[in-house]
DNA sequence: TGGCCGCTTTGATCCATGTCAATACGATAA
DNA sequence: TTATCGTATTGACATGGATCAAAGCGGCCA
């Protein structure tokens, strides 16, 4: 979509695995937030039409970034959120003695920044795990148009607040869980995204390595790879490498609330 | 300052030890934003007199409550953000399987139930650790006025981003801190916020148990009991139960950016 | 085609924190 | 004053995950 200026879930740089049925709803062909097909994830959802191309005006602007690229770092002044058009991102934090922690993985049409908006700087990294491209909202004309825009307004409020939900979702993965529920919980939790992005639910590729993931649960590399390894014993899934095929949802989904305690 | 209307700092229900000299722009004595001791803390910083008016409409229901009673629960309805004027929270969340987790402590001056926005219901529980009283604030009321007032809505956006930084940095902490880190971050986290509301940074009384910080800190109470301990051998505090005086501030930062490795 | 390099897997061992249990402390109420 | 109950402390022991180390695997570039 980038290169041709064209739009289209299967043009995405973003190779997924078993790309099934994806809904018409979800196939745009022109460009801008009025055809993207990341409607329902993004801010646009149901915008009147003038509205949209007001927003399509603002939006206008993207970028493309390739694999390793920052999006942005911490301490950079903060003007924009940005919304994932294709690709897939990690935020990550970095202490001063050098320990960090990957706080995120972002994937097509999730907003990307809004941690700047406080402090005027952002407060973590936001980097590209493989080719990816976004929408820059330049925040003060986001701002403007939401003044305008109700609608606009709520999304932007609704898309904060789902934000802070999932980093409790995360607290509680981090705080009470053993590691192989991280794992099953995080596995889960890709799953569902992919499927709600029309892609399979059962087999995907991880863009990020071991070592992310672990950092993201709060685990080691070594520890991440051994969960994997007693997963696939277990007949619950099959790795290979990045490659990921879900052969028992349910048993996974088993594993959650199954503490041993 | 509840039963008398009238508000300062010194009439909280808060009985804090060491209320050290509070700066004068924090001391008020009528009620209402306009002239709230939490300015800045809260949603009215720099507003004008006539927006501040408007504001005050908009929050002048109150809520009291007793220690222990909840201002909402997981899957309440979601309609308004609460400010707390006086007293102290928690939040958690409940998992079906029993483990729960304290997702935060909330004291005056800051928003509770932004949780909901997204879903419009609430995803956790809030809990009054002691006698405390909260400022009701309608949620669309709340959206149209910062429609109209534009450093309103900037405000807003700046409370919801401010959380997010904040869960970002517990992320970090549960997912890379041991526990004696953890407790000095937790420590080094409450004396700063006590004294950015006029108390002393050096003595406070927690308002929570071992254990609600232990949950919050991803730790079992036992671990949380060991670690004051040990503190207080090494001379960086005395614990006489809830009541903390910190002794050496420098040396609990110490602990944190050296991580054994 | 071969060699390098980054990533992953697997094994052996260690240690921080969890678990279980006993006791102490402090506030409250009788 | 004493009994009670929730909370906190402390000790002994168990264990999940970290750490250290050594191969394996695969992709990429020369």
């Amino acid at each position: 979509m980038d290169q041709s200026g064209q739009s289209t879930e299967r043009e995405s740089e973003t190779e997924l695995p078993n790309k099934s049925a994806v809904p018409v709803s979800l196939v745009a062909i022109k460009a801008a937030c009025s055809q993207c097909s990341l409607h329902e994830l993004c801010l646009s959802e149901g915008l009147s039409k003038e509205e949209l191309a007001k927003l399509d005006s603002l939006v206008g602007a993207r970028r493309k970034l390739k694999r390793q690229q920052n999006l942005y770092r911490a301490g950079d002044p903060f003007e924009a959120i940005y919304a994932v058009r294709t690709g897939f991102f990690k935020t990550d934090i970095l202490l001063e003695d050098g320990r960090d922690q990957v706080t995120g993985f972002q994937m097509a049409g999730e907003i990307l920044g809004m941690d700047g908006i406080g402090t005027e700087v952002h407060s973590c990294n936001a980097v590209a795990l493989e080719d990816s491209e976004v929408c820059i909202i330049p925040f003060s004309q986001l701002e403007q148009l939401s003044r305008e825009i109700k609608t606009l307004q709520h999304n932007f409020h609704k898309v904060m607040s789902r934000e802070l939900v999932r980093d409790q979702g995360l607290m509680m993965l981090l705080g009470t869980m053993r590691a192989e529920e991280r794992l099953a919980a995080f596995l889960l939790n890709m799953s569902q995204r992919f499927t709600s992005r029309g892609y399979s639910a059962a087999e995907f590729h991880l863009r990020m390595t071991r070592e992310e993931i672990g950092s993201y649960l709060g685990l080691k590399l070594e520890t991440v790879s051994r969960a994997f390894s007693r997963f696939q014993e277990e007949g619950l899934i099959a790795v290979q490498q990045k490659h990921i095929r879900i052969l028992d949802g349910a048993g996974l989904k088993k594993l959650l609330n199954h503490q041993p305690r």
